[in-house]
DNA sequence: AATAATTTTTAGATTTGTCTAAATTTATTG
DNA sequence: CAATAAATTTAGACAAATCTAAAAATTATT
């Protein structure tokens, strides 16, 4: 099964909308994509007679188990080379998705094969994101965001939702990465910010925005 | 300027042809894309639209400077991935042309200066051929092949012009890989076979084909 | 120099992924 | 529940890169 640059763009798209949305709809893939809803529903024809994709007039369309594993390589590779553009290049997170937009869609297993031996087998992307295995298989872990997190208990920063440069601006004003331990020591319920400790540092306040943000396991 | 992968293949492909051939036509090039000539013609009408190619219908084409400099950094761009594969994710040379094919048409300048400077900025890729610089400046050495070298002089192996894995595994079984250290100590007049001796090992000959593609500085 | 052979170009068609505009189906709501 | 709104699909068109078949230009040959 041999996809082009696109379908896998499409593909992919579907997978994140069936897992962080209810209902996937041609328009929302069509708003998630850049098209036009027709265009949606012309690549759907053709991803059905792939067989990537269930699909009827009207009544919406779903992933075909050949289509999430399609859709798991396009994200193993997308998140091995974030890691690679991250960890070996040198770039900061929020530089990262676009080119490894393009990376992704290089055909070779044996070089993905290679990359991951190259960067230690990896299990999380530098925003945290699990990277499924050679299998497909995605090593999960159980997160809290900080509006959620238990008060008192140090947890390890794991991901963050919002991957935008503003985002990254702010953590590393407050010196948040991905590992960084840290802990909760009050919420305010007035505005739902929550005021937290890092190290040694004297405790910060973040907003409840942001806490949402920050996910860590504990 | 911004260029579709297919435009930087032809665009690369006339550079090769320009410095290899003295005569480029419409079914050389025709053959080195696996097209046929009319695909070309229209290719070049396009090209010369974008001011990358000099053609006049029959009268044949050229590369502009324009054209001159966007090869380069396909070149260079293809023989800095091909380092990376070989050196650092343990490719052997005959395995990674189709991957660096590909990576050649990643877009970002940015992560060819990272790649570069990740790689130690190498002037020659694994097969010996030079890697243009950030200006499209290519650093080249006098070589000569084994067929040419003075004899009873030590060289070092800089090139190999087939790149076939049948002449890697030659090149393996006689343990000559790129820097090493040689001299030829007689050539046969009758069938063009040179004697060369590698460090302590026995001489050994190896025949005027194989002597034409192993190239050295002295 | 005239004819033959070769090379190159044009004309028109095809595929992929997209579009707009119109038609159809489903959902909402007074 | 019927009419209106919203979502979805069809129909027909377009740009990129290719093709085949035929025409035009160049080059070679007799």
């Amino acid at each position: 099964m041999n996809h082009t640059a696109t379908e896998e763009n499409y593909i992919k798209a579907i997978y994140h909308l069936q897992h962080t949305r209810d209902k996937v709809s041609t328009t929302l893939l069509s708003a998630e994509m850049n098209t036009r809803p027709a265009s949606v529903t012309d690549m759907l024809k053709k991803l059905r007679s792939k067989r990537i994709v269930h699909y009827q007039r009207y009544k919406g369309f779903s992933l075909t188990e050949s289509g999430n594993k399609t859709a798991l390589t396009v994200i193993r590779k997308h998140r091995l080379w974030e890691y690679f553009l991250v960890n070996k290049l040198g770039f900061e997170w929020d530089e990262v998705h676009n080119v490894a937009e393009e990376l992704e869609h290089i055909t070779s297993s044996e070089l993905v094969t290679r990359l991951d031996n190259f960067l230690g087998n990896p299990a999380f992307d530098p925003h945290g994101d699990p990277i499924p295995d050679n299998k497909g298989k995605i090593r999960t872990i159980k997160q809290a965001n900080l509006a959620a997190l238990p008060l008192k208990k140090t947890a390890s920063v794991s991901s963050v939702k919002n991957q935008s440069s503003e985002m990254l601006d702010l953590l590393n004003h407050f010196q948040i990465g991905i590992g960084t331990r840290l802990k909760v020591n009050k919420r305010f319920d007035f505005d739902g910010s929550v005021e937290i400790k890092i190290g040694k540092l004297p405790p910060t306040i973040i907003s409840k925005q942001v806490a949402q943000n920050v996910f860590c396991i504990v």
